[in-house]
RNA sequence: GGUCUGGUAGUUCAGCUGGUUAGAAUACAUGCCUGUCACGCAUGGGGUCGCGGGUCCGAGUCCCGUCCAGACCGCCA
């Protein structure tokens, strides 16, 4: 036996008792005739002690422990005389009789602390270290919580939990895939899943008309603090639905998530906003509505008054900043600057400041006191107020507004991660149009249905009509974050053969590439749709951060390496013999 | 593929317009200290200033290239 209690089990009502406890020492501290060792699992701290007055044996083995040697201690609980309120174990000590190291540690490269001196990159190199850090472990333990409570959610509803295959078939639209070579098979490739998105609609047409998985999956781009190669999806579908069904059964799901993980209650149902609204008031397809500063639109009102950049503008748009009209010129400039970044692509920034004393912009010369008076109250700008003006393309200054709508945001602090907005957003556009390639593209994906009542442009020969078409999709966003998305699919073959038409696929590359879910399709499909959550991302916001590497427990660093293996690595001549990929590499 | 920021002790960083022996904190080692809990005090060891080239009497500092890391844009149906 290792042990009788864990670091963080024993109380004052254990005084008197002999434990053993075993752990990793966090840190020691000499008084001269007494030490005192803090010994560390992942359940909590309990302090140690070693007095003079014990056996020589002790005292010298106790003498020698450094940071991170783990340690078996037996000895007496007993109530401190110094009590420590911080911990939950502060109480109590163990006087020792014994200690037994189990195995020694190097010094370690960073310290093993709340607040680690270690930066990123030395951190990830020695991951199993940083995991021993509290805030990596609660990040754990929160997305453990997480999963289980969304699996109880689902089994409860219904849901069955269904593997799918790894190995899989290459689909080139959307994004790059990771292929793995076949050695039974020369010269062909699997592909890894971006989603199970072709098996879930499958196994719709076999029956199991409720599904979920919480499944890996990956997508060889390029990575960003929320974005890596392979990641977790709770993926779901349903038969014999509509998009108020998925809507009702995963807005339950989140709201469950919310009171059994974080004891949070939403008493409402979450808002729900179409894609253009979206981007008129928001400038973004998700939106962060923990705070308002809705764009309004304002050409008709401010265009016709001899300002050339305005009356040349496709879109004029404004933004209401509350209390920032003490804004001094200089932080103006900085902030024109800002919108005039290549990332943002802005001309130049329009701003007027309404103060006590009137208004003051940087357009005085071309409009009146009283014009820019009767502005401020059409956009509900107020004494105090600073009002920020972008124009030009619409769709790009919308886009533009949103970026310094999430900025002013983030420097009034109005982005607090500790509160949660969630939305839906919905009718999005089902198919965008790629100037460079002449053709379109599905929005979503390929399988997302039209709704109903735009079927008739969907078969129009217009491009302009096809243009239009809304899918019947969803996406649930919280907190300016795309955290899922999902549509009602097309389980009509026919449909399905149009929207591949549209896409510009020939009857053969049809078949090659998609010729066993047009054939299923044939044998009875239901009506079925779905939703996928990003899990990691979910877990992030749940834990109030940012980036989603924190919760994953061996992630992969900005240029896809996973540095603690040192991963992506050369293989030996004889696997890529063995692959038939020899040629490729020779030389290396 | 692009833009920006960074790379100096084990670690986190400072090091101005180029100028003597490159500093601080922390970690580590040794010693002192019987109630600490970020203990304290004293002493000590510890540097290829990412790498390569250039300018200069002289480069951590300036220039060019390159590698690595991070944020963002493109990309991510």
């Amino acid at each position: 036996m290792y042990r009788t209690h864990t670091c963080g089990e024993l109380r004052i009502n254990d005084a008197g008792k002999q434990v053993m406890l075993a752990g990793w020492v966090q840190r020691i501290r000499k008084m001269g005739g007494m030490s005192f060792i803090d010994l560390r699992d992942r359940y909590g701290i309990t302090q140690l002690t070693v007095d003079e007055s014990d056996s020589k044996e002790l005292n010298a083995v106790a003498g020698k422990l450094g940071r991170e040697y783990v340690i078996q201690a037996t000895g007496e609980v007993a109530e401190r005389t110094n009590k420590n309120p911080k911990i939950s174990t502060g109480d109590i000590e163990v006087k020792l009789s014994a200690i037994k190291v189990l195995n020694p540690s190097l010094v370690p490269p960073f310290t093993i602390e709340d607040d680690s001196d270690g930066g990123e990159e030395l951190r990830a190199k020695f991951r199993y270290l940083d995991l021993r850090r509290n805030p990596l472990r609660k990040a754990l333990e929160l997305r453990h919580k997480l999963a289980q409570e969304t699996r109880r959610y689902l089994d409860e509803q219904g849901f069955m939990e269904i593997e799918t295959p790894f190995l899989i078939k290459s689909t080139p639209e959307g994004a790059r895939d990771f292929v793995v070579p076949s050695r039974m098979n020369p010269g062909e490739f699997y592909a890894l899943p971006q989603s199970p998105q072709q098996q879930k609609q499958l196994l719709m047409i076999a029956g199991f008309d409720r599904y979920f998985q919480i499944v890996r999956c990956f997508r060889d781009e390029d990575l960003r603090a929320d974005r890596q190669p392979e990641f977790t999806q709770i993926d779901c579908e349903m038969s014999f639905v509509e998009r108020e069904d998925i809507l009702c059964m995963f807005e339950g799901m989140i709201k469950s998530l919310f009171k059994n993980v974080l004891g949070r209650d939403f008493n409402y149902s979450f808002p729900r906003i179409s894609y253009s609204e979206a981007m008129n008031e928001y400038g973004s397809d998700k939106p962060d509505i923990r705070f308002e500063m809705k764009i309004k639109e304002i050409t008709n009102i401010v265009q016709g008054k001899g300002f050339s950049v305005f009356d040349a503008a496709e879109y004029i748009g404004a933004i209401v900043v509350n209390n920032c009209a003490s804004y001094t010129r200089k932080q103006l400039d900085e902030l024109t600057e800002w919108v005039k970044r290549p990332q943002i692509g802005a001309k130049g920034l329009v701003y007027a400041r309404y103060t006590e004393d009137g208004i003051k912009s940087s357009v005085d010369k071309f409009f009146s006191p009283e014009e820019l008076l009767s502005l401020c109250k059409v956009i509900d700008a107020k004494v105090g107020d600073l009002v920020l003006i972008l124009c030009g393309n619409r769709k790009k200054t919308q886009e533009a507004l949103g970026t310094l709508r999430i900025e002013m945001g983030n420097r009034l602090g109005l982005r607090q991660s500790n509160i949660f907005a969630p939305l839906w957003v919905y009718d999005f556009p089902l198919l965008e149009w790629d100037e460079e390639t002449q053709r379109f593209y599905a929005m979503h994906h390929p399988f997302t249905s039209p709704k109903p009542e735009d079927l008739s442009l969907f078969y129009s020969d217009r491009k302009e009509d096809v243009e239009k078409v809304a899918a019947n999709a969803y996406d649930f966003v919280l907190n300016g974050t795309e955290l899922g998305g999902g549509s009602i699919r097309i389980h009509d073959s026919a449909v399905q053969q149009r929207m591949f038409e549209i896409l510009g696929y020939s009857a053969e590359e049809v078949e090659y590439k998609f010729g066993f879910m047009i054939n299923a399709f044939k044998y009875g499909a239901p009506p079925h749709g779905g939703i996928a959550f990003g899990f990691d991302r979910l877990c992030a916001l749940f834990g109030g951060q940012e980036s989603i590497r924190d919760f994953i427990a061996f992630p992969k660093n900005n240029s896809g390496r996973d540095v603690m293996l040192d991963a992506p690595s050369r293989i030996d001549k004889v696997q890529l013999d063995e692959l038939f990929l020899r040629s490729t590499f020779e030389g290396n």
